[in-house]
DNA sequence: CGCGGGCCCTGTGAGC
DNA sequence: TGCTCACAGGGCCCGC
């Protein structure tokens, strides 16, 4: 579901409301696919500790927890396309596809929620620190920016969608930023000229953060930690528009697939 | 090693 | 109205 503002959205809300609870249990459901580490390690991990804070690295949630006598650990929480990761009081029903529960000493639930399963929930090896795979896009510099697509032959959304370059970008952001930077999606990644490719850093991180004030994208039932939709798809200018008019020339977006998924793009304005 | 494609899941909505 | 089918914001794994 949710890209870099999204997940930042629900990483803010969610640690503005368990920062510093204290963790009683956890219930872990029985499928095994939302799982990065087993049900035992998880519960070992969380049961007692104190939640310290809820941060978001890339697409990944990261909770930095603290048992009494204990190095600090992390749990790591990745949306996939429809997790959700909802603060709720304890009396409220837990909604179907809620694979991890962890029950806090407040009185409240923070619950791991994913129809689809393509999300997961794991622990941080001890003694390591969760830095994600790739660069941040909000904070990486120009020069590191371009030197991710030196030499490389795939198109310049698929090296835009690879986690291992840059992570927290997925498919909205990458088209939008595209379209804003002029740049057709389909172009090898390494034949960008450098001042294009600033242009893109530029428009990239602009959207990006656009889209954290706006509270993200809301395709479908996205919904921050509050279940409050987010704003950023009434500024969508190619995403999900197929066939309607470009708002800068005013002829019909395209759609094609790069990397494996949908783009939008302006034939006219993308060179 | 880099890259493309298939696949993992369920829910939703477009179209018949 | 009701059914089927394509498609969905992600990413892993495989083979070439």
């Amino acid at each position: 579901m949710p890209e870099l503002p999204e997940v930042e959205t629900v990483a803010n809300g969610v640690n503005e409301r368990v920062r510093g609870a204290r963790i009683d249990a956890v219930t872990i459901g029985p499928h095994k696919e939302p799982l990065k580490s087993t049900p035992s390690h998880i519960e070992e991990t969380l049961t007692g500790a104190k939640i310290e804070h809820v941060r978001r690295v890339g697409k990944t949630i990261v909770m930095d927890v603290k048992q009494r006598n204990k190095k600090p650990a992390q749990a790591t929480i990745h949306l996939g396309m429809t997790g959700r990761l909802l603060v709720s009081q304890r009396d409220v029903p837990v909604p179907p596809h809620t694979h991890v529960n962890i029950h806090l000493h407040d009185g409240r639930d923070l619950r791991f929620v994913d129809p689809r399963r393509f999300g997961r929930v794991g622990i941080v090896d001890e003694g390591t620190t969760y830095e994600g795979p790739g660069k941040e896009p909000l904070t990486i510099s120009a020069d590191d920016f371009a030197a991710l697509f030196k030499n490389r032959k795939i198109a310049i959304k698929a090296a835009l969608l690879n986690q291992s370059l840059l992570h927290g970008v997925g498919n909205i952001y990458a088209d939008e930023s595209l379209f804003r930077a002029g740049i057709r999606p389909t172009r090898p990644a390494g034949k960008i000229k450098r001042a294009e490719l600033d242009k893109l850093h530029a428009s990239l991180q602009a959207v990006l953060k656009h889209a954290i004030k706006l509270g993200g994208s809301s395709v479908s039932d996205y919904v921050d930690a509050d279940g409050v939709r987010g704003f950023f798809q009434l500024e969508h200018r190619v995403y999900s528009r197929t066939g309607e008019p470009c708002l800068d020339c005013g002829k019909p977006i395209e759609k094609i697939v790069v990397g494996g998924r949908s783009t939008h793009f302006c034939k006219h304005c993308q060179k």
